[in-house]
DNA sequence: GCGTTTTTGTTGAGCGTTCAACTAAATGGC
DNA sequence: GCCATTTAGTTGAACGCTCAACAAAAACGC
């Protein structure tokens, strides 16, 4: 027999809704500053984040969406749009043919330097000015614990 | 003279990531899950609880915008596909021509109810069961100082 | 009243994401 | 070695969102 569902009480009502009103206008607000000033999306950003972290700033492409949180179909697209950019190029794999190199060029990399002092301080000023640093500290360990939860690991 | 930018330290890095990537594994794994299950995204069945709880199961367009936390635009896409879906109807306000009243249908009510229990399940596993109650009330207090501070009020 | 401004809601174009289908190459079983 | 399976990456269509432009009605100023 199903079983009944266990609704949520008051709190976590509450708790759930403001999650979502947080991380949503969070999201939006830093999505439309980099759009603005970058012109780039969040998630576009967080790529060259990533390749301007690794050795010879360059990933495979599956290691590139894995360190992204995204899927191989979507960085396949990302990756075309920030070719077209000028700040990512493609090239073989020489160890595996079936492989994509995905490398940070030059010009990638002097507009993420140009665009991360604005973010970091959008993400200072949405995020941790509001927070005291106990709760910053609250939040990294639920995060934490979530990331963990949810991607299986 | 340009300030110098106030980098993330480690700790604020490593809270900002965790972050980012608990919320999207949490939101995609919740929208795929609707998706699968009630054929609408986390948004849309969003909309449907918002009228659900209104009186009348209706809401003027502007005000049923501000309570999912969307722009205009957003929802009124959004209101043209859960019309032809035949889960909400829209009506003429009859204090104010300019305005839109949007009904939730009993087609589209019935849809909700199917969706609700899975969904609160979902939120449930992805969320509230990975953490402790103190975690919970943690994460209340810091999303609702975080909307506080984001939606300016 | 009357012109200006504000508010309400819609529209269309462009973009990014998802999903399913697909190609090509590497791996594994026997 | 060879066939089946798995892995890497791309593609196109459908969808939802953003942004800017717009139309229509209400509110405001005087």
């Amino acid at each position: 027999m199903a079983v009944m569902t266990r609704w949520l009480d008051p709190d976590e009502q509450r708790t759930w809704r403001a999650y979502l009103t947080a991380s949503r206008a969070l999201m939006e607000a830093l999505d439309r500053e980099l759009q603005r000033d970058a012109g780039m999306p969040h998630a576009y950003y967080e790529i060259l984040v990533r390749l301007s972290e690794a050795p010879q700033r360059q990933l495979r492409m599956s290691d590139l969406a894995e360190a992204t949180g995204s899927s191989r179909s979507r960085l396949s697209h990302a990756a075309a749009r920030l070719e077209a950019a000028g700040w990512v190029r493609r090239e073989e794999c020489p160890t595996d043919r079936r492989g994509q190199i995905a490398v940070l060029t030059d010009e990638g990399f002097a507009t993420l330097a140009a665009a991360a002092p604005g973010h970091v301080e959008g993400v200072r000023r949405h995020l941790f000015d509001a927070l005291s640093p106990a709760q910053v500290d609250q939040l990294r360990r639920i995060s934490e614990t979530l990331a963990a939860h949810l991607t299986g690991s």
